[in-house]
DNA sequence: GGAGCGATGTCCT
DNA sequence: GGACATCGCTCCG
């Protein structure tokens, strides 16, 4: 069984396309309710601060935003759609927003509970537990009341990002999902080949 | 397996 | 008032 450490706020003080890139094949881990449930990330998005379309932050800091202005290594959580929550980790230093976007996870540990938070069949494919960002928040009960502005490089937060030294074989780079504005810049980060990448 | 579409709350103009 | 970093269902091939 390999150490596994959590990521410090120094892994996330860059550009948010390095910190995507990065982060991919790491462990995104929740404790929730005295049970752990883990699973290896396998597609990100990066988003820039004001010179990004795409970005929240690209109109400056609201109330909403206020965390992607902050320092790194913590989450934003936002509300979509009327019935989706997305999460993100902030990057780059204070008073410079850029973020990551997760957007799908391999599940790892705590299936059953994910499952079950889903709202899916106990013995069906794990493949559709967190392939997407909506599905990923509610797989691991991540809302904007409980999860917005937490720390994501502590362990006490209850949300953390762990390195196992797991590495994966091949990245593939695409234009971002579900965008409108600056759809064509190449900032979408996925596992080449994963089953449990969206869409 | 893919296109079309409705559901639904919050934020900013 | 409109846009929205989505999802799951239908209908069609």
């Amino acid at each position: 069984m390999p150490r596994r450490t959590i990521l410090s706020r120094a892994f996330y003080e860059h550009p948010p396309d390095a910190v995507a890139r990065a982060l991919l094949g790491k462990l995104l881990v929740r404790r929730f309710e005295r049970r752990i449930l883990a699973g290896r990330i396998v597609e990100t998005e990066a988003y820039f601060g004001l010179d990004d379309p795409a970005a929240h932050a690209f109109a400056g800091k609201t109330k909403r935003n206020a965390v992607l202005f902050g320092p790194p290594g913590f989450a934003y959580v936002y509300f979509i759609y009327g019935m989706h929550f997305c999460l993100n980790i902030s990057c780059e230093p204070e008073g410079q927003a850029g973020c990551v976007l997760l957007r799908a996870l391999e599940p790892v540990e705590g299936i059953a509970a994910m499952t079950q938070l889903r709202g899916l069949a106990q013995h069906g494919s794990s493949r559709l537990i967190a392939s997407g960002p909506g599905r990923l928040c509610q797989a691991l009960g991540i809302t904007r009341e409980t999860h917005n502005g937490i720390d994501v490089t502590s362990s006490r937060s209850g949300l953390h990002i762990e390195d196992d030294g797991w590495l994966p074989p091949e990245i593939a780079v695409t234009p971002r999902v579900g965008i409108r504005k600056a759809a064509e810049r190449p900032l979408r980060f996925a596992m080449a080949g994963s089953r449990f990448v969206s869409r």
